[in-house]
DNA sequence: ATTATAAGACACCTTTCGGTGTCGTGTCAA
DNA sequence: TTGACACGACACCGAAAGGTGTCTTATAAT
C-alpha cells in the first residue's frame, strides 16, 4: 500500500552526488522551493528540476505548488530499503573481518 | 590507509542491479571464478567482467589469478560508507514519521 | 602436440544521463 | 496593467553506461 509503487530504483536515485546533496538540503529544512534549491548549485534550474523528478519517482521527495513556486520536502522512508539491503552484509565488516581483508590485500600485491 | 583511495563512488557501484547480484553471489561463497559467475547471468562474459571491474574500482571486490581462471571475492567494508550516510537519515523514518508522511501523501492527491 | 578453456583487450553500437537553452504560462508586485 | 518572477515542457547535445563480438594469449586436458 503506497509503498514499492516506485517507477525508479532507490539505489539508482541516491547514486548521483547532486541528488544526495538535495536530500541533505531537504533534510535540514521543512520545505524548500525549486528556485531556492537551485541557488545552492552551479547548474541551471532545469537540471536541478530533473534531479528532483528522479527523487520523486523513487518516492524520496514530495512536492506541492504554493503560489507560483513548487516546494519540495523529503520523504526518507524509501531509504529503508537500502538499510535492509545493507543489514545482510553488515556481518562482513566486523572489525575482525576488516583486519583480515586488509592483510589479504597486502599479501596479494 | 588503504581506505578511500577508490577511483569509483561506492554509491555508484551498487546502483546497478547486476552488480548487486554479483555482490550477493560473492557473499555466499569464498571465491568464484569469472566463468562461473558469468554462468549465473544471461549477458556475456565481457559484460560481467566489466561490472566486476567497477566493483573492484570501488574496493568492493578483490581478485586473484589461479591457473587460467580469475577468482573474485567480496570485500564488503566499503559498504560502511553507505551505512554511515544512512545513519544520518534514519531518524526520519521512525514509525511515527512514516505514518505522518503517508497521511500527507494522500492529502495531496 | 594438439585442442579446448578462461579471460584480457579492443573496437563498436545503442540507450541513458546529466547538462544546456528557449518558449509559454500562471502568479505576484508596482 | 505592466513587468518581473517561478516554473513546466520541450528540443537538443556530448559523454558515459551497458551491452555485443572478435582477436589473442596463457593454461589445462587429451
Amino acid at each position: 500500500m503506497s509503498v514499492n509503487n516506485h517507477l525508479r530504483d532507490v539505489f539508482d536515485a541516491i547514486a548521483d552526488p547532486t541528488r544526495r546533496r538535495l536530500i541533505r538540503l531537504l533534510a535540514e529544512a521543512e520545505e524548500i522551493p525549486l528556485h531556492e534549491l537551485t541557488a545552492q548549485f552551479q547548474m541551471g534550474r532545469t537540471a536541478v528540476s530533473k534531479h528532483l523528478t528522479i527523487l520523486k519517482e523513487a518516492g524520496l521527495v514530495l512536492d506541492r505548488k504554493v503560489g507560483r513556486e513548487t516546494r519540495f520536502r523529503l520523504n526518507a522512508s524509501p531509504l529503508r530499503e537500502i538499510q535492509d539491503w545493507l543489514a545482510f552484509y553488515s556481518k562482513f565488516w566486523s572489525t575482525n573481518m576488516l583486519r583480515l581483508n586488509q592483510l589479504l590485500e597486502e599479501e596479494e600485491e
